[in-house]
Formats: structure tokens, sequence, C-alpha cells
DNA sequence: GAACCTACATACGCGTCTGTATGTTTCTGA
DNA sequence: TCAGAAACATACAGACGCGTATGTAGGTTC
């Protein structure tokens, strides 16, 4: 019993997580820079220290993985990015706070895993393909009802439907913080410049902090 | 000498002109819906009509094919687009030209194509990427130019460095665009609206047309 | 410590896609 | 009109990457 407690001797339930983490990692690194296509599994199981045994132990197949991959960094945003939204009591600062929250989390290399993804396979008819989309769905609905929200208290002007101006918002500021690929500072002011401009609100006193 | 000329009986310059065309298109189709490494020359070929002899016979490989859409599409844009920026002789005009132009630009399938192999090929040492990298950077000077001259001239507000600003600017813009695929007219106005927030300017006062 | 289970490695079959080599049709020019 | 060239189709070879079958080392249970 002390024994199998040694440091050097691990469970294997530790074992286990250990590596899907390691792979986890890894993958996503891969779909991030490479998309899901050119994403090579002898690459991810290398890279994380493995072969390819080890990954098809823990994962069904590439699909299986990618779909862990996605379900993992979607619970990690929603953790770090959706928490600072919800801190927010007014549309618009909840809004600007997540195009800011989303540049913050995006310094880390897996940001472009869910854009890749959904230019790789959007229009087709895969799973993949709709569980980014529907994972995305969500996003832009939750953004509809607070710009809907914004707009009753007048704080954001009226203009193109709301489904519309939601999609332009999510599209600038992801935009704008691909582009600018983790330059911190200004990749969170840029990304909260963007979306206040979409929105139809004047960037300098939008952003102008409390 | 007329029995040449007859309509049903085409000059072997034209048909290899036609059959080119159409292989670009279709290519460019491909490269916009599936990137680069999912583009399978087969389908290509069919969706213009053909078979792969015929592709293999006007381009040395799928790299050379691609680099001829790449300069295809960069051609019409310069034409469509960059035309529409030059008429503009306030820097600020000139660049909510640009993100307007765009957005109308990028309303055919084929929008895609450039930022589907920027996302693919970047960070890694390939032509197709280097390809896409060069010309991207040529665009981001003339933002850099025109955004200096704005502020010089007092239109744009002092903050993040030309460049960052430049990439923030471009990104936007083309963000909303492709969440928006081409959903007229709003996704002229709101690119422009992105395109205005990151540059500072108020996105009301700013898209207002003349 | 023996039997069992889990984590992981190695080896191979199979399908897919690219590129080339060779055959067939369509046009051109003397 | 016919020989040659260009456009295009078909057939084949090689590479690559996925998934699976099988072997081995390390951990757990009794």
């Amino acid at each position: 019993m002390f024994l199998s407690m040694r440091s050097d001797r691990v469970t294997q339930a530790d074992r286990r997580a250990r590596s899907r983490n390691a792979l986890l990692e890894s993958a996503a690194r891969g779909l991030s820079r490479y998309g899901y296509g050119n994403l090579v599994l002898e690459q991810v199981a290398t890279d994380a220290g493995y072969t390819r045994g080890a990954l098809y132990h823990q994962f069904k197949d590439k699909q299986d993985l990618t779909l862990a991959v996605l379900e993992w960094i979607l619970q990690t945003w929603t953790e770090e990015v959706g928490v600072l939204v919800e801190k927010e009591s007014e549309p618009v600062a909840a809004l600007l706070a997540l195009a800011r929250g989303h540049a913050v989390f995006c310094r880390r290399d897996i940001a472009r895993v869910a854009v890749a993804l959904r230019l790789e396979f959007s229009g087709q008819d895969h799973v993949i393909g709709r569980a980014v989309e529907d994972a995305y769905e969500l996003l832009v609905k939750r953004c509809v009802r607070l710009i809907n929200a914004g707009r009753k208290a007048g704080a954001i002007p009226p203009g193109p439907p709301t489904r519309s101006l939601a999609l332009a918002f999510l599209g600038a500021f992801e935009g704008a913080v691909i582009a600018l690929d983790g330059q911190a500072p200004h990749d969170e002011l840029l990304a909260a410049r963007a979306a206040a401009g979409v929105l139809g609100l004047d960037p300098l006193t939008a952003t102008r902090r409390p």
C-alpha cells in the first residue's frame, strides 16, 4: 500500500488523465495550426510524447479526438470568458467584456481551433461541423439577447436585424483578435473597439474603462 | 477558312482559355470551401466539366494551380476594390471604402480563398503561404500609410502602433464580412462600422454617406 | 506473487489522392 | 486533305495517413 503511493509510482487513473491531457493539448495546437484535414495523428502523438497507439487507446478515432478537443476548449472558454460576461449587469458592458475576454483567452496558441474548424466544415453535413456550429449558435443567441436588451435600454442604436448584428459583432472582434495574434495589450483594446464599432457605439467612449 | 470560323469550331487558344478559366473558377470555389489540403483535384476537374488530365495539362501541379487561383483573385480584387480606394482623396474615406468594397467583393463564393489559405499556411515555410502573406503584407502596408496620413490630418486619433491598428482593421472587417456571409445589404454597413470602430472613429457619423 | 487489467508500442492492411505516362480526339497549317 | 500539334482522357505507380490487430510493460487485486 505504501509502496504504491510512492511518488514515482503513479496510479492508473492519474496516468490516463495525464496522457489524455497531453494528447488533447497537442491536438488542440495541431488543429489550431493546420486544421482537421492536415492534422497528422502521428505528429499529435509525438508532440505529446507518445505514439499513435496511446492516442487510439484514449480516443476512438480522429473525429472523436477532435470533438474532445472542442469540448475541452469550449469548457475553458466558458470558465474564463463566460464568467466575465456574467459579472456585468449592463448589456453593453457585457458585450464589450465578451470581446475583451475573448482577446485575452486567445493569447494562447489554441486560439484558432474553433475558427479553423468552422471554416473547414461550414456548409458541410459533418459531425464536427455541426458540433462547432451548435456551440457557435449558442453564443450568437446569447449576443442576440444582450443586443436586444441594450436596444431596449437605448444604449444600442437601432439598425440592422439583431441576428446580423450579432454575427458581425462576433466576426469582427474574432477577426481582429486572430489578425493581432496575441499582441498584448493592444489585442484587448482593439477587439473592444471593433465590437463597439459594429454595435454603433463610439469606440473611444465605449472602451474607456471606469 | 470559312469553315474554321464556324461558331461550333473554336480556336485552340479560345478552347484553352475557356477550360483554364473554368478550372480556375472551380478551384477557387473548392479552395474557398475546403482549403488547400482538403481540395481534391478530381472534384475540381469534374466540377469544371473536365478530368484531371485537362487540369494537369494546364497546370504543373496542385501548388501551381493554387498560385494561379490566388493571382487571379488578387487581380480581380485590385480591379474591383482597389480602384474604389484610389478614388478617395481623404485617408479615412479610403479606408472605409476599402472595407465596404471588400464586403461587396466577398458576396461571391470565392470570398474565403485568401483567408482559408492564410489560416492553413500561416507560420509555415510553404510557397503558397509566402505568396498569400506577401500579398497581404502589401495590403497592410497600404493601410499603414493611409492610417498614418489620417493621423497626421487629425482624422484618426492616436493610440496603438500603426501596424497593429492596420492588422486589426483588416481582421475586423474581414471577420465581419465572413461571418455575415454575403448578407446584403447589411454586410457593407457593418464592415464599415467594424473598420471605423477599430480606427477609433464614431461609427455612426463615419459611415453616414454624403 | 499470481492472475488480471490497463496503458502504450509496433506492424500492417487498406483506401485515397497526387503525379506521370500513354492513348485518343480536335484543331491548324501547308 | 493530311500530318503534326495541342487539348483532353485514361491507366498506372507511388506516397501518405488512418484504423486495427497484436505484442509488451506497468499497475491493481486477491
